[in-house]
RNA sequence: GGCCCGGUGGUCAAGCGGUUAAGACACCGCCCUUUCACGGCGGUAACACGGGUUCGAUUCCCGUCCGGGUCACCA
């Protein structure tokens, strides 16, 4: 069994050292969930803020949980996101491979590599329930865990399947430390010898990423709450290969509720249902920054904020330590400052094929409803039915003609459509000013506030109480022959 | 259950021994107004509880309670 000292070295030459490098290290589920964005976009502005390097590592070493164009999922989402990387699996780097998989081999010389230091030792037990049922079983027991030698290679040789366990000393208590949550000591006796190569001959993730952070270089490991106490563990790993360890940065889970996780199970939105709901990148990007981090001193009151505005502020200070429950409210909030900060152009575009869904063909012009949309759309999926009585006047009641605050009744609603009937048939420019101040001076001859003479006619050509645009804008959106029938129709109901 | 972590309005959160305890969402009023919105102004609402330490605790310590995480040949 001699190791191949040489090879180490040779790994060891490769790392990159002196800048702060980080990793995005998804496994392929296919599924990019709130708390695993959050992580993404915490690991990628470290590495931003620090002028640093942003790696993608895919971990793939659960056979059984492998999902076709899971992948694809990822690399999207990413590139969507803005969370470009310097270094994976598509564009390559020093230290690859940068799929886990692809670097099998590794981690076998690796574990007997740390075999032959002490930190590991190889296991024969066959996997038993009673060791799961009885609980009592410790793993300090195991007893090959001081199996001779010479009895290892006799197994060994005989092709007795083993796994490779790590070896935690009995005694004493293991500290280590985590940028947000301080420093944090175990009892070395709590920890249990935990397998490092399966069966398979496949690295465990607790092995396989700490192999993988240290040949990559990886100096800010940042990575959910739940592997805070398997992180002695980690440490003791380290410490068996001399190696130095990195800077830890533990995040709290997103929370659907006080007690629990965020999860596809609960039906919980990932990123992609996120934008189905119509829900746009830029603002769930900002809403799930602010989701258990925050800035300090002067822009502590700062809520909008760019990908660049982010890579500048952020700091490991900011994250916050208990769990943080996502409200889809607040980010239905940032969704909407979003859409309505957008320059109108801009605006147009995203919002079209929601516009068309509501306002077929290219009878109205979508970019003119767009415009009176985007001050009153909160998310994109709710503007098809703002829109849809563009194409046909909807059925509608009279009732609606009867407005207290507008002082409109049946009886004065029809006397302010007679009286505005033959205003608009007689313009011969049908844009919005001239309208406009039509309407407005038709409304002070007849000596009557502006509500009561726009809130009929608005009525009669939308039949709907809740319009995005006021009577103005609606005529001139709508041309002059159909507000004209439209005004007729609703005349006739008063009649 | 053992071990680890956390606990400021309904939610996200600032605060780091002395504050009228920020701000945002949501909610409620008012103003603006051709509906609804946008925008502007204002309001309701919090330091889990009990002990310490201290001249003084939301801030520090201990306990209780509550919540989360973890105890896999899953990540």
């Amino acid at each position: 069994m001699a190791l191949d000292m040489k090879f180490f070295e040779e790994m060891e030459a490769r790392i990159p050292k002196g800048k702060v490098r980080t990793r995005f290290a998804p496994s392929p589920t296919g599924y990019m969930h709130v708390g695993n964005l959050r992580t993404a976009l915490y690991t990628w502005l470290i590495a931003r803020n620090a002028g640093g390097t942003f790696i993608l590592r895919i971990e793939d070493t659960d056979q059984g949980r492998l999902v076709k164009g899971a992948t694809e999922v990822i690399y999207r989402t990413m590139a969507e996101c803005g969370l470009t990387h310097d270094e994976g699996p598509d564009v390559g780097g020093p230290v690859g491979p940068y799929i886990q998989t692809e670097r099998r081999p590794l981690y076998k010389q690796y574990a007997e590599l740390l075999v032959e230091k002490g930190g590991a030792y190889y296991c024969f037990c066959e996997k038993t329930e009673s060791e799961e049922d009885s609980g009592d079983f410790n793993r300090g027991d195991d007893p090959c865990r001081d199996m001779s030698g010479s009895e290892v290679a006799a197994n060994l040789a005989a092709g007795k399947p083993y796994v490779i366990r790590q070896r935690i000393p009995h005694e004493g208590s293991t500290t280590f430390h985590d940028i947000s949550f301080g420093d944090i000591t175990v009892e070395n006796k709590e920890l249990d010898d935990q397998v490092l190569i399966k069966r398979d001959g496949l690295p465990t993730y607790n092995f396989a990423n700490v192999i993988d952070d240290h040949l990559m270089g990886i100096t800010h490991v940042v990575r959910g709450s739940e592997y805070l106490s398997s992180a002695p563990k980690y440490n003791l790993l380290y410490q068996g290969f001399g190696w130095d360890i990195p800077t830890y940065v533990h995040c709290s889970p997103v929370m659907r509720d006080a007690q629990n996780k965020m999860s596809k199970r609960h039906g919980d939105p990932s990123y992609e249902d996120l934008k189905a709901l119509g829900y746009i990148t830029s603002a769930i990007l900002n809403y799930v920054a602010l989701l258990g981090w925050s800035p300090r001193g002067e822009l502590a009151e700062q809520e909008i904020f760019t990908m660049e505005e982010l890579a500048k502020a952020f700091d490991i200070a900011g994250i916050s330590k208990s769990p943080a429950i996502f409200d889809i409210e607040k980010l239905t909030h940032f969704n909407a400052t979003y859409l309505r900060s957008m320059e109108p152009a801009a605006f147009a575009k995203v919002a079209e094929p929601y516009i068309r869904q509501g306002v077929k063909g290219e009878r109205f012009d979508a970019a003119q409803i767009a415009a009176l949309l985007q001050a009153r759309c909160e998310k994109l999926t709710e503007i098809p039915e703002k829109v849809d009585f563009f194409d046909t006047l909807p059925e509608y009641d009279k009732e609606l003609f009867t407005n207290k605050k507008s002082k409109t009744n049946d009886e004065v609603s029809l006397a302010m459509l007679e009286a505005t009937l033959p205003v608009l048939e007689g313009m011969d420019k049908w844009e919005q000013e001239p309208i406009h101040d039509a309407l407005i001076a038709l409304a002070e001859k007849l000596e009557v506030k502006n509500a009561t003479l726009m809130w009929p006619l608005r009525i009669a050509i939308a039949g709907k109480a809740v319009t995005p645009g006021g009577a103005v804008e609606l005529c001139h959106i709508l041309g002059k022959d159909e507000v004209i029938r439209r005004m007729k129709i609703g005349m006739d109901k008063l009649k």
